[in-house]
This record gives C-alpha cells, sequence and structure tokens, in this order.
RNA sequence: GGGCGCGUAGCUCAGCGGAAGAGCACCGGCCUUACAAGCCGUCGGUCGCAGGUUCGAAUCCUGCCGCGCCCA
C-alpha cells in the first residue's frame, strides 16, 4: 500500500498486467450456458475517435465485467469496421489510387509515397490489401484508446469486416440465401443516386424538402399534327418533372373521379412528342392533387413504379444512370417534329433538359398558365446531395418481409421476442418492419467491398444471362468474381460468348455487418467456438441504427438460424454538446477522448458514462468527471484507512461482529448489494453505481467517523474487533461494487490486500454479510441522525468540529432512545460529548440539543 | 402528417399514486492523526400549461405548448 495513493498511472500500470495475465480472455472450454457473450459494435476505424464511443463502450463493458464477476465466461471480442465508403475515400486520398476491378492484381504494387494528382488505378485485391494496411494503424489507436479506456475485451478475438474471414462469411451466407431463395436477382427499378452510381436501399433513404414547380401541361384527345396549340379537346396534367414527358406511359386518374371518367379507357397524345398515351384508372392517384390526373412516368417517384408494375405498362426510361437523358431518339418517339425536338434535349442533364422541355412549351402553348413554385419532399441517398432517380437494373435482393406478409409476421415475432434495453425502442424496431415496402436490395455498384460472388453464363451473342447464375465452391470462397472464374470454366471464356461474366457489384455494407455474430463468433470457421457463443447474450448499439444494423442482423440470423441473433439489444444514447445538439465531427463540436481519459482519469470518465441511463442521450459533462475522479480518490483513501487501522487478514470473520451499530450497517450494505445487484441484471448500470455511491459516502461520512475511535481500541477488544471486522466486510464488498464502473481504482485497491483481480473476484452476493443476531436497523438511523446534529449546532456556532461538547439532549421516541443507547459510546467519541441526556419525546420527533459546547 | 421519448432547484438528472430529492454551482464555516484534490452546514422548485380520475397526482388519463429522435 502506498504512503501517498495516486491515481496517475493507474491506468496504464493495469491495463499491463491485465493483458499478461490473459485476466480477460475467453474460456472457450466453457459450455453455451457458462457463457455470457457480447456483439460488440465494429467502429468505423477510418472515423475519429470521439468522446461518445467512450460513453456507449463504457456500458458495455460496465455490463461485461459484471457478468464475468457473476461467473460467467465472458466473450468480448472486438472487430473493425473497415467496409464501406469512408474507408474507401480515406485509402483513395492517402495513396492517390482508386480501386478498378477489371485490373488484374499486382503483388508487386506499391503505392507512392505521396499521392500524385492522377489516382492510380489498382485491381480490387490490392485495394482491399491498401486498405487493411491503412486501418491496421487506425486500429492501433482505437486500442491503445480502448485500453486505456478499461475495456474488458478479450483482444485476441477480433476481426475486420473487410478481411478474408469476413468475406468470405459474407460471401457464404448470401450464397446459402440464394440456394434457398432467400437471395434473388432481378431487372427492376431501382432507386439510384446519380452522383455515387449506385442503387440505394430504403434503408439508406432521407426525405428532404427540395424546391420545384407545378406546370400545368395540356395533353390532347384525338388525333393531332404535331404540337401545336391547345383547344378545347385538351386534359391538363400537372407535373413537377416536365422533363419526363418523353418517359410518360399513362395518365392516371382515381377510378372515382367523375372528371375523367369518362376518359378511362380512351388515349390521348403527348405534348411536343405526340405519343399516343392511355388514361387509366388506379387508386393511387389522389383526387386533391393538382389537377387529379397524373402523368405516369418511368420513372418519376415510386407512385410511377407502382402503376408500371400493377397496370402492366412498357418501360420507356429516358435517364440514365449518369443523370443525363438517353443520347438517340427513343424509339416509341415516331414522329418527325417528335423526333427533332427530342434532339434538343439528349444527352442532357435532367435539369438542362427541364429548361428546354418548358421552353418549347411555352413556344408550342401547350404550358398552360405561369409555373407555380412549391416545395415538397423528394428521396435523396443519405450521403447524396442529388434527388435520386428511378433507373432499371440488375440488382440482388434478400427477402426481408417487405413483399411477403407472412414473413413480415415473422420479423415482427422476432422483434417481441428481443429484450429491449430500454423497452420503449422496441417500437422503433415495429415500425420499421411494418413500413418495409420491398426487399432489401444488396448489390451496390461500388468497386470496393465485398464483392457479389457470382458469375453469369453468356450466350452466344455474348448477351449476360442473369437467369444463369453460376456460384462458386464452398471452400473457394472468399471469391472475387472479376479475377475468379467460376468452376467448370476457363479464364478465356471470360467476357466471351458462350462464356461467363462476373457480377461486378459488391454487397452492401451491412450485408456484411447484418452478420457480425456469425463472423465474430467464426461461424463455419470454428464451429466449436460458435456453438459456444451462438445466439449471443448481447448487442449493444445506437438507437439511430435499429432499422440498418439491428434489423438486418436479426434477418440473417432469422434465415440461417431460424432464430435471434442475441437475446438481449441495449440502446445506448448519444453525447450531446452543452448547446443540446449531438456530437458530431461535422460539427466541430467534438472533443478528444484520450485527452480526457488523460486529464481526469479513465474511471471518472467512466463514471461519467455510466451515468448515462440506456437509450438516453447524455450530456457531455466535465462536472460529471470531477466528481467521478472525487469518487476514486476518496476510494483510495477510505481503503488506505481501513487497511491501515489494521484488520483480519483473508475473508473477514463475522462472527466478531458483535456491535448492533455494526450489524445494522451491514444489514443496510446487503440492501445496497441486492439492489444494485437487480439493477445490472436489468441493464440499468446507472442506478447500480448511484445506490452504491450513495452508501459509500455515507460510510465514510458517517460510519467511518463512528466507529473510528472504537476501531483504534479506545474501547474494549470485542467492540474493537466487531469493528475491523465489519470495515473489512463492507470495504471487500464496496471495492467489489464498484469494479465494473472504476475497474482501475478497484483493482489497485483491492491489490493491496486480497489476491487475484478483483475483475475475476465473485461478485458480492447478498448472504455474505449476514450476522446471526438480530438486527435493528434504526441503531445506524439515530446515530447518523444524532452526530448530524451535533455538526449543525457546531457549524452554526462556527466552531471547530473538534470541539467538545459540555452536554448533549437528545428527545426521541422510546425506541429510537433504545436504539441509540446501543450506540451511545460511538456517537460520544465521534461527537466529543461528555454528557448525555435522553429524554422521551412526546410527540416521537427527533430533538438534538447541544449544550455548552467550548471553544 | 405518424410513432417514440423528454420538459422537476441556476446546471446535470433521479423519483413515476401516499409529506418535493441527489450531485454540481452559489453562499457560510471547519487545518478534523484516511482524504483541504477533504469535511460540515445553509440557501434554492405553483414538478411545461389546462382540464379530468382519486380521500390523495410530479407520478394515471385527455388536450394543448416546447424540445429531440425515428419514419412518412
Amino acid at each position: 500500500m502506498p504512503e501517498k495513493p495516486t491515481l496517475d498511472g493507474l491506468e496504464d500500470r493495469w491495463a499491463r498486467v491485465w493483458a499478461d495475465e490473459g485476466t480477460y480472455a475467453f474460456d472457450r472450454s466453457a459450455t453455451r450456458e457458462q457463457v455470457f457473450s457480447v456483439d460488440t459494435p465494429p467502429p468505423t476505424v477510418s472515423g475519429s475517435l470521439h468522446v461518445g464511443h467512450v460513453f456507449s463502450y463504457t456500458h458495455t463493458d460496465i455490463v461485461a465485467r459484471f457478468q464475468r464477476m457473476r461467473g460467467k465466461k465472458v466473450f468480448y471480442p472486438m472487430g473493425w469496421d473497415d467496409n464501406g465508403l469512408p474507408t474507401e475515400r480515406r485509402v483513395q486520398n492517402y495513396y492517390g489510387v482508386r480501386c478498378e476491378p477489371s485490373l488484374p492484381y499486382d503483388p508487386d504494387f506499391t503505392p507512392p509515397e505521396k499521392p500524385g494528382k492522377q489516382q492510380i488505378a489498382v485491381s480490387r485485391r490490392n485495394f482491399v490489401e491498401l486498405c487493411e494496411t491503412l486501418t491496421a494503424e487506425d486500429e492501433k489507436a482505437f486500442e491503445a484508446l480502448w485500453r486505456r479506456n478499461g475495456l474488458s475485451v478479450d483482444w485476441s478475438h477480433g476481426y475486420q469486416t473487410i478481411d478474408a474471414r469476413a468475406r468470405a462469411i459474407s460471401q457464404r451466407a448470401f450464397l446459402r440465401n440464394v440456394e434457398r431463395g432467400q437471395a434473388y436477382v432481378s431487372m427492376a427499378p431501382t432507386l439510384w443516386d446519380v452522383t455515387f452510381r449506385t442503387a440505394v436501399a430504403q434503408a439508406e433513404l432521407e426525405d428532404r424538402e427540395h424546391t420545384g414547380a407545378w406546370h400545368r401541361i395540356a395533353y390532347h384527345q384525338g388525333e393531332r399534327s404535331d404540337g401545336g396549340s391547345h383547344g378545347a379537346q385538351d386534359v391538363f396534367i400537372e407535373t413537377t418533372r416536365p422533363e419526363l414527358i418523353p418517359a410518360c406511359i399513362a395518365l392516371v386518374a382515381h377510378p372515382d373521379d367523375e372528371r375523367y371518367r369518362a376518359l378511362f379507357g380512351t388515349t390521348v397524345r403527348s405534348p411536343l412528342f405526340d405519343v399516343e398515351i392511355p388514361v387509366l384508372a388506379h387508386p393511387a392517384a389522389e383526387m386533391e392533387r393538382g389537377a387529379g390526373i397524373a402523368m405516369c412516368c418511368t420513372f418519376g417517384d415510386l407512385t410511377d413504379v407502382q402503376w408500371w408494375r400493377e397496370l402492366d405498362l412498357p418501360n420507356r426510361t429516358v435517364i440514365n444512370r449518369d443523370g443525363r437523358l438517353l443520347r438517340d431518339v427513343p424509339e416509341w418517339i415516331t414522329s418527325e417534329q417528335g423526333r427533332k425536338r427530342y434532339e434538343e434535349i439528349a444527352g442532357a442533364t435532367v435539369h438542362t433538359a427541364k429548361e428546354r422541355i418548358v421552353a418549347m412549351l411555352q413556344e408550342t402553348g401547350e404550358l398552360d398558365g405561369d409555373v407555380r413554385p412549391v416545395t415538397r419532399p423528394v428521396k435523396f441517398y443519405e450521403k447524396g446531395d442529388k434527388p435520386l432517380e428511378i433507373v432499371s437494373s440488375r440488382q440482388w435482393y434478400i427477402r426481408n418481409g417487405g413483399r411477403e406478409a407472412t414473413m413480415r409476421d415473422e420479423m415482427i415475432a422476432r422483434g417481441q421476442e428481443l429484450q429491449w434495453h430500454p423497452e420503449y425502442m422496441r417500437h422503433r424496431y415495429e415500425d420499421w418492419v411494418r413500413g418495409l415496402n420491398g426487399d432489401w436490395l444488396v448489390s451496390r455498384q461500388r468497386f470496393f467491398g465485398v464483392p457479389v460472388p457470382v458469375w453469369y453464363r453468356l450466350d452466344d451473342e455474348g448477351e449476360v444471362r442473369p437467369d444463369q447464375v453460376l456460384t462458386p465452391t464452398d471452400d473457394a470462397l472468399p471469391v472475387d468474381p472479376s479475377t475468379d472464374v467460376p468452376p467448370g470454366f476457363t479464364a478465356e471464356q471470360r467476357d466471351v460468348p458462350g462464356g461467363f461474366t462476373g457480377d461486378p457489384d459488391i454487397l452492401d455494407t451491412w450485408a456484411t455487418s447484418s452478420l457480425t455474430p456469425q463472423i465474430a463468433g467464426m461461424w463455419t470457421v470454428d464451429d466449436d467456438l460458435f456453438s459456444r457463443v451462438f445466439p449471443m447474450d448481447l448487442r449493444p448499439q445506437a438507437h439511430d441504427i435499429i432499422r440498418t444494423w439491428l434489423f438486418s442482423t436479426v434477418l440473417r440470423s432469422h434465415l440461417e438460424h431460424d432464430a435471434l441473433p442475441w437475446a438481449h439489444a441495449a440502446l445506448s444514447g448519444w453525447i450531446l454538446d452543452p448547446d443540446r445538439k449531438k456530437m458530431s465531427k461535422s460539427k466541430g463540436n467534438v472533443v478528444t477522448p484520450m485527452g480526457l481519459l488523460e486529464e481526469y482519469g479513465s474511471d471518472a470518465v467512466r463514471y461519467w458514462a455510466a451515468g448515462g441511463r440506456p437509450g438516453v442521450d447524455t450530456a457531455f459533462d466535465r462536472g460529471q468527471m470531477k466528481v467521478g475522479r472525487r469518487l476514486a480518490m476518496k476510494l483510495l483513501n477510505a481503503s488506505k484507512f481501513i487497511l491501515g487501522v489494521g484488520v483480519p487478514a483473508g475473508e473477514p470473520d463475522l462472527s466478531a461482529v458483535s456491535t448492533p451499530l455494526d450489524r445494522a450497517l451491514l444489514a443496510r450494505l446487503t440492501e445496497v448489494v441486492q439492489k444494485a445487484t437487480a439493477a445490472l441484471e436489468g441493464y440499468d448500470y446507472a442506478v447500480a453505481l448511484e445506490l452504491t455511491e450513495q452508501f459509500f459516502w455515507f460510510f465514510c461520512d458517517d460510519y467511518l467517523e463512528l466507529v473510528k475511535s472504537r476501531a483504534y481500541g479506545e474501547f474494549d477488544e470485542a467492540g474493537r474487533d466487531s469493528a475491523r471486522a465489519t470495515l473489512a466486510a463492507a470495504l471487500r464488498v464496496l471495492q467489489r461494487l464498484f469494479a465494473p464502473v472504476l475497474p482501475f481504482v478497484a483493482e489497485e485497491v483491492w491489490s493491496w490486500w486480497q489476491e487475484g483481480s478483483v475483475h475475476r473476484a465473485p461478485w458480492p452476493d447478498i448472504h455474505e454479510l449476514a450476522t446471526s443476531a438480530e438486527v435493528d436497523p434504526q441503531v445506524l438511523t439515530i446515530a447518523s441522525d444524532v452526530i448530524g446534529g451535533i455538526r449543525r449546532a457546531k457549524s452554526e456556532q462556527k466552531l471547530s468540529i473538534r470541539t467538545e461538547v459540555e452536554s448533549l439532549s437528545v428527545q426521541a421516541a422510546p425506541a429510537a432512545l433504545e436504539a441509540l443507547r446501543e450506540a451511545l459510546s460511538d456517537v460520544r467519541a465521534a461527537g466529543r460529548v461528555r454528557d448525555v441526556e435522553l429524554v422521551v419525546s412526546p410527540d416521537g420527533e427527533l430533538v438534538t440539543t447541544v449544550g455548552g459546547p467550548t471553544a
């Protein structure tokens, strides 16, 4: 035990001991029942560390430490998320390269010292290797932070979401979905980001207010020549997307709409292009919106897709994947004038095409009245800044219940089976599942990521046959179809008629992230391990990715294992800056966590984090860190004091606890143990800490002061031994109660007098403080109240706390006085009281009168 | 527009049907042989607003207002 205890340096010292001694190593001989397994969220290593990481990961660590002390074999791995756009960008910029899957692998490639102005194209395998090199550096910084933060992770169990194991597992799970018909390829209208040139899934969408304008446009009834002014025979529609007139396939109105009933079944001719268009009825048309009759195009929005599908309309897409109109005049525009007009907009961007079309409509007089500006919600890719287009393309989907009611019900049932912390987060999941409107689009037209592990046959004309999918053998995984060859083919047959072609796409990052329990638990790689940890106990994560990460993980596990991936989901809140805004890098209000750990100490920062209840956003608060530091300091000093008084070695002998005050103290602590344990079992670490902390300060400020003299041996031996045994027993319990939240200081004080790590010591049991004799809790409360009264009197008279009190009069109910008598010698010693008078109070109220204190 | 959560002391929050609480801050004290990076004490609130249920409401119900998140 050091002369002058300090918090400085505890982190380094104990982190090293824990690593050397394998304190947190997973015991893989344990059976599933003995294991507590955690599906740790893999942090995005390319992102910067911020205090929110420390916050939420601490929560999980507290739970893991609690479970470990309860005797569970804790499986607590760490993964790194280096799959996806942030890493792709970082690798590109850092090395000055770009991923070009058509290139062959170059084993000798080394990136230039400094990135050049021109990006160097490299193969996908080279790109992935560079990614692994770069993220290895980022991971070191994360690991150093986590170790200093005190995460009790078993660092021998780790993964990267782009490493070979993760790629193989991701592809294997996907192929098994394909085999069972749970994943399928389809040529379908797809929401498309023209900037990123990739398809976008429902989970990545967001609605944003976008300014547009209503254009009132004439369609013409009957035979007409090209264009020209409109007449009485016109049908007016209102649209914000006049550039889609060449893609128009129908006009649609509600079946009950009297205004258009006569037109159903007839045709009209489109303005400018003079294409014959049917007028149809469909209930999705809104009578109140615009003119009540809508222009259905391929594709302006998702309603168009619905009409196209349900009304069995032709596909007349005019917008390319680059956001420009088709360069060739579409075949369905037949009139000479129409074809000439299309040439005006061929190859133009959507924006330019709109301007030109409007100009032409004004010229022909087919635009009626003024353009009316409107702001309305438009779908965007969450990372994009242009409205999404809808294009037709070949894509892979995984069934998620979005198109099948039975499966949707199954997914909802899974959500009900899962235990949510806090409970109300369940709604987010259910709302999401109920709102699904299609299957999960998993293919992305990006270059960096886990490749879609399939090839397609090419027919004799060299056309791709999406209906003839070629898959790899299982032992070949992971594969890259852009360089690897499907079974039964040779490299020479690539991209030649009668041969094959590789699927150029990659899988959505969530398609891999949704398998973190399988990746961490080594599904299909080490099935023995997997059987011991899966289904896992806990998924900790943030509440904003319930619809993505949580849902997709439940889905994959449901499809593959017909089980939940974990029993519990604990949703952490966010860190808010003092202005109640979410802390994020883009706002520039991020505090670096390492600096905090150094300034206040890790235990202090963990203390602050532990105050954030599950699911509740928490304010960044240095004040709480100071309080945490004080608490850690107090635990050092209180431990030093108790051990300095001299306590029996080894297990405390409770038979020596003979004094009523001591028994009452242990009884109260037992209650704390019972409540804190229940709270932690329910993932409520904040309540557990609060209870422990409240008791601890009472223990220090009142109980320690009361028994000090007795413990020093100023009275009789029995009283002394009773006090010392109580102090020892209480301290041993308190140090363990604090261990999950304050692992460093708890380990430090434990090491002064106990064997082994406190983090492997058994969690306090409610029976371990039980004494045989009857306990009167009032002894403790009245002793504490009276000592408080004496302090108040001294404080009011601005006297030193040491001042002797000549006489003390206590009025109280008879039972209370009886209890006080049991602790009177302690009270007198602590208050420096000479004479005491106990008076039965008529109303039972406690009155403490301090007489004649002399300075 | 829908769903969820939150409005309690200057600040951060607990309490969620039986006398308004904690910590921090503020203020006033105390060198007390574990800790002055400590300790003791004081001050401080129509519990967002309005109704209702109840013997009793911060707590339950309804409706507003404000903030946040998720989704349209």
